[in-house]
DNA sequence: TTAAACCCTAAAGTGTACTAGAGGGTCAAA
DNA sequence: TTTGACCCTCTAGTACACTTTAGGGTTTAA
């Protein structure tokens, strides 16, 4: 598959694409004789994945952490990745909580608003989070 | 509250707090007679309301724009602020999703490492996602 | 009274993640 | 065979969110 292909199929332009490849995001893909880029179809699963983490606060570099975990047969690698994959998931369930919190805002104001007389005048999103 | 004590408080540099007001993510405080801010209790909900909305992933403009929801009587505005906080709720569980996702990843890989045997190999998020 | 700890503005610098531009080669259809 | 849509590298530029620096004034404890 050629980039302009990939680019139009996970949605991101050839350029991020080449870019990501220079951060080591992604495999330097096989050449054609020509010298184009000619991607796995697996590139494809990866750049998705590149994509939901990044909307949700990763920066690139955690992203390749997350995307290097590996567990062999080798104990200390095994407990490296254990304590790793740990502290990520601290970080998400706290991700989880902090959008929680703000969605309940959300639905507090969307609720109330229009809801009936004047219950929601001056209601704000700080004012909502205080239950 | 000064400006040194309100950055204790909040977890944030002074460079920080002055450039969120210069980006009108705070009010301006008042000023004591000498010059310096003098800031609200309130602001410390403020700005740790802006910590929770950027760990998710809201830049600095989507933020301020969650800060400035306000309903009112004018009916107008209140199906701006409807139409608004529906398109905020659709993102904010378009994120819960992708975190879930990870999280589930991250969980499989967690529980298996280490697990017995040779069960978890070469296991990588990518691999942990296909379920 | 002086030194450390605090505050001020304005401007320049940094890191991250792209994004655009220059200058070129490749390929398929008209 | 030439035009348009692709692809390549390398370099420079941009937007965002800080962070640092320069050059000052203020406050408080020793």
């Amino acid at each position: 598959m050629k980039i302009g292909q990939l680019a139009k199929t996970v949605d991101l332009d050839i350029q991020t694409l080449r870019y990501y490849e220079s951060q080591g995001l992604i495999n330097e893909p096989q050449r054609l004789e020509n010298g184009y880029r000619d991607y796995p179809q697996n590139s494809v699963e990866r750049l998705r994945f590149i994509k939901k983490a990044k909307l949700v606060g990763f920066t690139l570099k955690e992203i390749k952490d997350l995307l290097a975990i590996q567990v062999t047969k080798d104990e200390h690698t095994c407990q490296e990745v254990k304590n790793f994959t740990q502290i990520k998931l601290d970080e998400i369930n706290q991700k989880i909580n902090e959008l929680s919190e703000i969605k309940a805002a959300l639905q507090k104001i969307h609720t109330s608003c229009c809801g009936g007389e004047e219950t929601a005048a001056h209601c704000s999103i700080l004012q909502a989070l205080e239950n």
